[in-house]
This record gives structure tokens, C-alpha cells and sequence, in this order.
RNA sequence: GGCCGAGUGGCGGAAUUGGCAGACGCUCAGGAUUUAAAAUCCUGUGUCCGAUAGGACGUGCGGGUUCGAGUCCCGCCUCGGCUACCA
């Protein structure tokens, strides 16, 4: 019994917290609030995952420190439930998806309490609740009725969105259909991934290489009609909010990356009438520059319009619609054929093999505005139809992918950038068109222009095209707006109807549900399986659902859902509310609790969830709902965990060892030798493995190279360290601890099962030092007694309250861990151990281990739960060392070491050092040309 | 290919940011306790030379700055993550 016994004390202290309420928030914080988030987990019937607690255990001990110090704090935990294995599983075995996924839950929730965490489970939530999606589709709704206004930079309600007068002239039809173009929800048409054999629409995720990942079917691109948010529109924002928030600076530059703002210039070239070149170009000095073009200009976008001059071809997307009008009757099959062919292939494909281009001449030229040259047209896939205005002029003089393409196909390179005499880059050959240069230089070949800096050029030759009207300022983004629906069941259905007119067709009207009618639940269906049709499962509902008759008017339903994202984009605000019927968060509380102070999760998430999160939080804000610019003040990723280090190493058929260094793997995975003969993989243990020099090898035969690493967690590698079963040998606080002692937080790193025994071995001699364990019953250590603690135990005390302090601050777990442990190690070897000193140490350990601080907390002689304690203060006037020691070197070396006086002068401490009887012997015959003194830290005599 | 991060003992990692490299833990070895084992406790554990005392070398590699570099600068190498023709 008075042995450590980890399952006894945890569920005895997480039964008290629970009935307690222990960690249960107050609706409004009192004092000084703290809102620490984890990254809600998808509840996967695998179940938690070694690396879920890593992150959950830093912001654990954050709350529980926290709360300590007196700070109210708020600490949730919920489920983003939807996700397509729950419909995988729901298809296969024909049953709801929300069985498995509620099952599925209750074995997280199971395995989070059995951690310990301080949840305030009260506040728990799913994005699969109707009470939580109910909001999730109210705030769709928001930006189904929400537009951008540009020159104010916000979004505003879609009733104050200006209507043009021919656009009202037009009647009621065109009005709405103008108000649906300006949305920040609307619809569109997005190629999906449609796999004709399995009968549905595919996520990306699902498509490996063109074909299915289930099944290996060919999948095909297809149009469909569906919704998309205008992310575009806060691009800037985005970006520009990142500043005034603590992330680290390679998330922020990962989230500028994938905004991807490009600033340059549209510029149009006109493809007409040879003959009507020269009227065209004089119109446009009246005109102006379009904003909608005619068939007779073709429109690129390019940020370098000072290479105008150089550019020696033009490039549309094959998917372009200039394409057909284009294309002259010689090359009209060849360019058919040619674009047929990219239209099966994927994103992904095309550019698997970016160093070859592929192309086919249009037969078509262009006229170039600058200068009057006439200049060929290409449709090649290395263009997007999705970025820019999906043509280009291509200059291959100064960008890469042009100058691959010109010399596959033998286009003249032009040289319009002179780089001048710089390193890396050889003039003569940039200048012949022998090289691609990229860089900033001084115009040449530009007619009027050379000489000019690219910068001066960018600038003027911007301005003489706005005056010309054949060109203007234009701002691009890598990031487009966001393809926000799935043709899934399992997912948020929208709540919006599409009228039908008496034939049941639709008019071409969209309206919202009322927020009166909401939520729209998922209709009950016979079964799962996909229909066959390129169209969402939801389709398969009875028409009661399907059909909905309002006003005597009859509607169809939408039938796709949301995708995943959705539910994780707020969920942070419901927490602070979750049980509102009425509104998603009340306004009070959210201002009391905004923002976010600590985020932590890992870095897989670190691009879209956090960039679509914010960006529904500027929807929110810019409508008056939340009052803050930013969800998320704080952010840290958690490193990955991965499996236990493995040494492997390869036998040929004769089951001679082959060293690492001498295998290679082929196309079809299998690992070969340079003569072609084919090795297999062999697992080693530790003992049969030795280290030489930088390089593992067998430890029998030393010219065999080993190869000794780490792999990801996986189930098909078998390196899975399942939590159930540490916490089952080794308690959970073994867990938390050994998570946290592994390395920074943010580092990567590898599981070692025999490190979770050394914290567990700390945790035993943590309960000795205060626990008599040879008694028969839970007693003290008679080596704890209630008397004054000297100076030296105070001293290491108050080192080690400041240390833990500060490491726990920072986040340095893993060194206030070790510090604890010199605590540790320093007391049990003490015949006397104050109890004043136990205590304030129970505390410290307590955001660590919570359980075993409990228990040690209560024999202490506490009543109740320490969770609320006053998290002990260090005095720094018992850290105060009379003398220390003083290293002393010559040349930077130590050769020997003094005790002085710690307040000692900088000049004592120089003559106590060249006092020291070593240094008399070893400076003796050698001159001292200088000494440098740092009190308190060395002292350095540089001799010749 | 691009971007980011990281290379320190047999292993995971420390090092007040330019000031005693290797804290703490694991592993391993020796010892104590035990009839024995487990557990526990003690001692040692970067490499090389040396019985010892002691000495030399050491933070991926090559240079540099400095009295002094794991830390700063220049040039490489290796590993990991993310990303993928964005004009």
C-alpha cells in the first residue's frame, strides 16, 4: 500500500476532481484571465495518439501553474467530428455515421480524463452537435449575406451593397443575381475529382496519382456548381494582422508564403486584325484601360513589366478561352489534342515533372503594345488558367520556366536585363541568352528605356502603359478563394434553398433558411452508399426533407455539405458560451475572454485551419460579432513525436550483411545494389551495432554500415506507442512527465520507452522522500518533521522555486523537470527534510504530475485540492552565496579555479588569481600582456 | 527545385545568449544490501595517452572575427519538415 501505486492515486484524484468541480469556469473570469486552447483532436477510432498529450500536457501545466498564480483561467476541450472515416465506416457497415463517431469520442474522452487533464469538461463540444452546428450554419449564413467593400476593407451586409443603375433597370432577377456575385459565400464552377467506377466524387486526398485511392480507379476532372468563400477579398488583411501577433516567425512567413501577394502590372497585347493594330492602340489612349477585355486583346499579368522588350513568345492556359478563338486552322488538331490531354490531368501531374515543359503553337500571334512586335502564342500547361489571368508573356530571357520552354522549342531568348559583373552569374552568357537571369539589373534592348535601374523601369514603364490604356497595377495571390463544399454526407449541410418554378426547375434564386428554421439537420437515409452520380449522397433524402415548401413556394434543399474546416473555424468562441441558444457567443463573455492567449497544436495545421479561422474572425468582427482583430494571440506548435530510434541494415539472397551505404531503392520500392542484385531489409538490436566515427556499423563486422533512425509513428510500421498502455505500467503522470522531460516542445523527437521508466523511477523517489514506504499504512517518512528549515535546504528550496518558475513561463518544461529532480536528489539524501519545504515542492510538482502532488499534498496535511494553492515565491536573499568559485585561463584555456568572496572587486579578484599558487608556477618565464577580469564569472591572462 | 528547422557523449538532451561544454535523465560497468533475484542505495561513465598525478583533443566539415566561439560571420556537407511551374 505505501508503495507508489500510480493506478490507485489517479483515480482517486481524478473522481475528487470531477465531483468536486474542481476546474469547472466561472461564466465571467474574475481578475486576471487566461484562455489556454489545444487543438481539438479528430476522434479517430484509433484512438489518442502519443503525440495528442504532448501538446495537451504543455497547456495543462500552463492552466494548472496559472491558476496557481491566481489567474482565472479557461481550459476546453471538444471534437471536430465530421471526417470522412466515420463515412467510410458508415458505408461499409450501413450504419449512421454518428454512432461510430459518438462511440469514437467517448474512448477520447475516456482516455483525455485518464490523463488528468484540467479540462472544464462542462464546456465540451463536438462540431457534429445539432446545438453546435446550428451556428456553424448561422454563420455561414453571415457570409452568405456579407459582401466585400474594398474601399472601406471590410465586409459589410450585403443590403448595403451599391446596385449599378443598368444593373437595377434590369428588375428583380438581375439584382439578386448581381447580390450573389458579391458574396463572400457564392457559387461556382470547381473541377472535383469524379471517380465514375466507385460513383462518387473524390476528396484530394483520396486521388493518388490520377486514380483512386480505394480501388485504383481512373478519377476524372469534372465541373460542378459550388460554393466557394471570398478568402481573397481579406488576403491583405490576413497578411497584414500577422504582425501585431506572437507567432513564430516561420508560421507567419508560412502564412505569408501561402497568401503569396504578388504585386505587378496587367498588360494587353492585342491579337486582331493585323491591320487594326494601330487604330486599336489609339482607341485605348482614349478609353482607358478595360476592365472587361474584347476577343481582340489577349491579357497577361506579369511582375515584370520591364522585360516587355524581351519577350519573345506568349503562353495561354490550355483550358483558356481565347484557346478556340486563337488557334489557326493548321494547328487547330494538334492544340485540340494537346489540351484534351491536360484536362485528365491533375494539378498535381502537370507539374510533377516540372523540368520538362510541354507546348503546342497556336499558329496565332500577338502584337506586343510597347513596341509593336509581333509575337507567337502557345498554349502550354505550365501556365494556370487559375492564377493571373491565366496568359502570360513569356520572357525567357529572365524567368526560368520560360527559358526551359524556349529552349525545348528553339525560341529566340532575348537579353533585356543587363545583370552587370556579379558573382554566381556569368555576364557573357546572360547577355548571348545562354542564361537565365532573374535578378535585378539595368535595362538593355528596351529601345527608349535603356539604361534604366529595373526598379526606375517598373515604375515609368507602369505609368506610360496607364496613359497608353493597354496596361494597369495589378495584385495577385497564390491563395484562391476557398472551394467550400464537399459532396459527402457526413458534414454540415447548408442552410439554403435553391427555388423551383412550377415545373421544378430551378429559377436561378438562392435564399437562406430563416435563422428561425435553423438548424437544418442531416435527413435520416436508407442507406450510405454513393448513388452513382456526380451529385452529393444528401440527394438520396425523402422529399419531405428535400423539398421544403415555404410561402406556397417550393424549394430544393442543398445538397452538399461543409467541408471539415468549417467546424474548426470558431469553435474557440463557443466554448466560451456553449450552451447559448440564442446567439453563438454572448457578447459579454466573448469580450471578457478574447482573445486566445495560448494556442498550442501541431504544425500540420499551421497553414489552412489557421488561415481559414481568421478568417471567418474578420467576417465575425467586421459584422460586429467578436472584438477582437485576431482569434489567436499566442500560437506554438508541438514538435512530432516519433517512434523508438531502429537500426536496420540488408542481407543478400545469401544472407550476406550489405552496408546501407551500398543499396538504393528502385522505382518499385525494392532496394537494390549497384550490380542490380535485389537486398532485404533486416532489423538489428542495439547490442548488435557499434558506433564509428559519425556512422553506425555492425559491431561483428565493422566495414558494415548501419543505418540507426527514427521513423514517424505508423500503423503500418508498428512503431505505435499506444497511451493506454503507458499509463496502465506506468501511471499517467509517468506520462505527462516523460512527455515533457523528452526535449523542448517544439522540437522533434523520439520515443524511448526506457526514459518513460526514468521519470517513473523520479516519481518514486519523489513519494519516498515524503512517504514512508515500508510502513504499513500511508504514513509520512520519518525523515519529514515539522521544523525550521536551515539555510541550505532554503537555499536549494528557493533555487529551485525560481528555476521551475521561470522554465514554466517559457514553456521549458523539459529543464524545470530536471530542476526538480536536483530538488529530489539533494533531499532524500537529507536525514532531515522540513515539512514546510515537502510542501512548497508538492506544489511545484504539481502542474507536472497533479495526481501523486495531490495525494502527497493531502498526507502533508492539506484537506483540500491544491489546485488552488499560492504558487510559492522564491526570495532571492536566500540564493545569495557568500563565496563562489572563479575559473581562471590562460589563453582561453582554465588552468585552475579560486574561492573568493562573491561581492569581490574586479581588481582583488585579478590579484587573488595571479596570487593562486598554479598560476605563480604557470605564468612564471611568460609575460602577461593583458587580463581579463569578469567578476564573478572568470578571469583570462593572455601571455606570449 | 524553393523555403524553414536541426546537427553537442552509446542515446534523449543542458549550457543566464560570446565566458568553467556535457546539467538532468537513460544506458552500461563496478560495489553495498539480499540465501538469491527484483527493488533500492553508493561509485564511475566524452575520446585518446597515462597505474596514478596529470596532460592533450573535443559541440557536422573548412575558413574567419575575438583575450575567449556550441553560441557571431563566410563557404560547404548531412538529416528532418513543409512546399511544389503562382508569371
Amino acid at each position: 500500500m505505501p508503495r507508489y501505486n500510480p493506478g490507485r492515486i489517479e483515480a482517486k484524484w481524478q473522481t475528487y476532481w470531477e465531483e468536486n468541480q474542481t476546474f469547472k469556469t466561472s461564466e465571467m473570469p474574475a481578475g486576471e484571465k487566461l484562455y489556454v486552447l489545444d487543438m481539438f483532436p479528430y476522434p479517430s477510432g484509433n484512438g489518442l495518439h502519443v503525440g495528442h498529450p504532448e501538446g495537451y500536457t504543455a497547456t495543462d501545466i500552463t492552466c494548472r501553474f496559472e491558476r496557481m498564480r491566481g489567474k482565472s483561467v479557461l481550459h476546453p476541450m471538444g471534437y471536430d467530428a465530421f471526417g470522412l472515416p466515420a463515412e467510410e465506416h458508415a458505408i461499409k457497415t450501413n450504419t449512421p455515421p454518428r454512432e461510430s463517431t459518438e462511440k469514437n469520442i467517448a474512448n477520447f474522452t475516456r482516455q483525455l480524463k485518464m490523463l488528468g487533464f484540467s479540462y472544464d469538461w462542462s464546456r465540451c463540444l463536438a462540431t457534429t452537435d445539432v446545438g453546435y452546428f446550428k451556428w456553424t450554419q448561422w454563420i455561414f449564413l453571415l457570409l452568405f449575406d456579407t459582401w466585400f467593400d474594398i474601399e472601406q476593407n471590410k465586409g459589410r451586409p450585403i443590403s448595403e451593397l451599391p446596385i449599378p443603375e443598368d444593373v437595377s433597370a434590369e428588375g428583380e432577377l438581375a439584382v439578386a443575381k448581381y447580390r450573389d456575385q458579391h458574396r463572400l459565400a457564392y457559387l461556382d464552377d470547381a473541377l472535383v475529382n469524379w471517380c465514375a467506377d466507385l460513383g462518387t466524387v473524390l476528396a484530394n486526398e483520396e486521388v493518388i496519382d490520377g486514380r483512386s485511392e480505394r480501388g485504383n480507379y481512373p478519377v476524372k476532372r469534372i465541373p460542378l456548381r459550388q460554393w466557394m468563400l471570398r478568402i481573397t477579398a481579406y488576403a491583405d488583411r490576413l497578411e497584414n494582422d500577422l504582425e501585431g501577433v506572437n507567432w513564430s516567425d516561420g508560421i507567419k512567413k508560412l502564412q505569408r508564403d501561402w497568401i503569396g501577394r504578388s504585386a505587378g502590372a496587367e498588360v494587353d497585347f492585342y491579337i486582331g486584325e493585323q491591320d487594326a493594330y494601330h487604330d486599336w492602340k489609339t482607341g485605348r489612349a482614349v478609353t482607358g484601360f478595360p476592365d472587361q477585355i474584347k476577343n481582340d486583346t489577349l491579357r497577361v499579368y506579369t511582375t515584370r513589366p520591364d522585360t516587355l522588350y524581351g519577350a519573345t513568345y506568349m503562353v495561354i492556359a490550355p483550358e483558356h478561352p481565347a484557346v478556340e478563338n486563337l488557334v489557326t486552322a493548321g494547328q487547330q488538331e494538334e492544340v485540340k489534342a494537346y489540351c484534351e490531354k491536360a484536362s485528365f490531368k491533375s494539378d498535381r501531374e502537370r507539374t510533377e515533372d516540372s523540368k520538362s515543359k510541354t507546348g503546342v503553337f497556336t499558329g496565332a500571334y500577338a502584337i506586343n503594345p510597347v513596341n509593336g512586335a509581333k509575337v507567337p502564342i502557345w498554349v502550354a500547361d505550365y501556365v494556370l488558367i487559375s492564377y493571373g489571368t491565366g496568359a502570360i508573356m513569356a520572357v525567357p530571357a529572365h524567368d526560368e520556366r520560360d527559358y526551359q520552354f524556349a529552349k525545348e522549342y528553339g525560341i529566340d531568348i532575348i537579353a533585356v536585363v543587363d545583370p552587370g559583373e556579379r558573382k554566381g552569374i556569368d555576364r557573357g552568357a546572360v547577355l548571348a541568352g545562354q542564361q537565365c537571369f532573374h535578378g535585378a539589373g539595368v535595362a538593355i534592348n528596351s529601345g527608349e528605356y535603356d539604361g534604366l535601374q529595373t526598379a526606375d523601369f517598373k515604375k515609368t514603364i507602369r505609368e506610360v502603359l496607364e496613359v497608353q490604356g493597354t496596361g494597369t497595377s495589378a495584385v495577385n495571390y497564390k491563395l484562391r478563394d476557398w472551394l467550400f463544399s464537399r459532396q459527402r454526407f457526413w458534414g454540415e449541410p447548408f442552410p439554403i434553398l435553391h427555388e423551383l418554378d412550377d415545373e421544378d426547375n430551378p429559377t436561378g434564386i438562392i435564399r437562406g433558411v430563416d435563422e428561425a428554421d435553423l438548424p437544418v439537420d442531416l435527413p435520416p437515409l436508407e442507406d450510405y452508399k454513393p448513388h452513382g452520380r456526380p451529385e452529393p449522397p444528401l440527394a438520396k433524402a425523402d422529399d419531405d426533407w428535400l423539398y421544403p415548401v415555404i410561402d406556397g413556394k417550393r424549394y430544393r434543399r442543398e445538397t452538399n455539405t461543409m467541408p471539415q474546416w468549417a467546424g474548426s473555424c470558431w469553435y474557440y468562441l463557443r466554448y466560451i458560451d456553449p450552451t447559448n441558444e440564442d446567439c453563438f457567443v454572448n457578447p459579454e463573455k466573448e469580450k471578457a475572454w478574447m482573445p486566445v492567449d495560448l494556442y498550442i497544436g501541431g504544425a500540420e495545421h499551421a497553414v489552412l485551419h489557421l488561415l481559414y479561422a481568421r478568417f471567418w474572425h474578420k467576417v465575425l468582427y467586421d459584422r460586429g460579432h467578436v472584438t477582437t482583430v485576431e482569434p489567436f494571440q499566442r500560437l506554438v506548435n508541438q514538435g512530432m513525436i516519433l517512434g523508438e530510434m531502429e537500426f536496420s541494415v540488408y542481407q543478400d539472397a545469401a544472407k550476406d550483411w550489405v552496408g546501407v551505404d551500398k543499396v538504393s531503392r528502385d522505382d518499385e520500392g525494392r532496394y537494390r545494389q549497384e550490380d542490380g542484385t535485389e537486398v532485404l531489409p533486416v532489423k538489428l538490436t542495439e547490442e548488435k551495432v557499434t558506433k564509428q566515427g559519425d556512422t553506425f556499423v555492425l559491431a561483428d563486422d565493422e566495414s558494415i554500415r548501419v543505418d540507426a533512425r527514427s521513423f514517424k509513428m505508423s500503423k503500418s510500421r508498428g512503431n505505435v506507442i499506444n497511451p493506454d498502455e503507458i499509463v496502465e505500467n506506468y501511471g499517467a503522470d509517468s506520462l505527462r512527465l516523460y512527455e515533457m522531460f523528452m526535449g523542448p516542445l517544439t522540437a522533434t523527437k523520439p520515443w524511448a520507452m526506457s526514459g518513460v521508466n526514468g521519470v517513473k523511477g523520479f516519481l518514486d523517489r519523489v513519494w519516498r522522500m515524503i512517504v514512508n514506504d515500508r510502513a504499513e499504512t500511508l504514513a509520512l517518512n520519518e525523515m519529514v518533521f515539522d521544523i525550521e528549515a536551515d539555510a541550505d535546504a532554503l537555499k536549494i528550496l528557493h533555487k529551485t522555486i525560481k528555476a521551475v518558475t521561470k522554465d514554466t513561463e517559457n514553456l521549458d518544461f523539459n529543464t524545470a523537470i530536471a530542476r526538480m529532480m536536483e530538488f529530489v536528489n539533494h533531499f532524500t539524501k537529507q536525514q532531515e527534510r522540513p515539512r514546510s519545504v515537502m510542501q512548497s515542492f508538492v506544489l511545484l510538482l504539481a502542474p507536472y504530475a497533479p495526481h501523486i502532488a495531490e495525494e502527497l499534498w493531502e498526507l502533508l496535511g492539506a484537506e483540500e485540492t491544491l489546485a488552488y494553492e499560492p504558487w510559492p515565491e522564491f526570495d532571492e536573499s536566500f540564493l545569495i552565496e557568500s563565496t563562489i568559485e572563479i575559473p581562471i585561463q590562460i589563453k582561453g584555456k582554465v588552468k585552475s579555479r579560486i574561492s573568493v568572496a562573491a561581492d569581490i572587486s574586479k581588481d582583488d579578484l585579478q590579484q587573488a588569481a595571479q596570487n593562486d599558487e598554479k598560476m605563480q608556477e604557470l605564468l612564471a618565464g611568460s609575460e602577461i600582456v593583458k587580463v581579463i577580469v569578469v567578476p564573478g564569472r572568470l578571469v583570462n591572462f593572455v601571455t606570449k
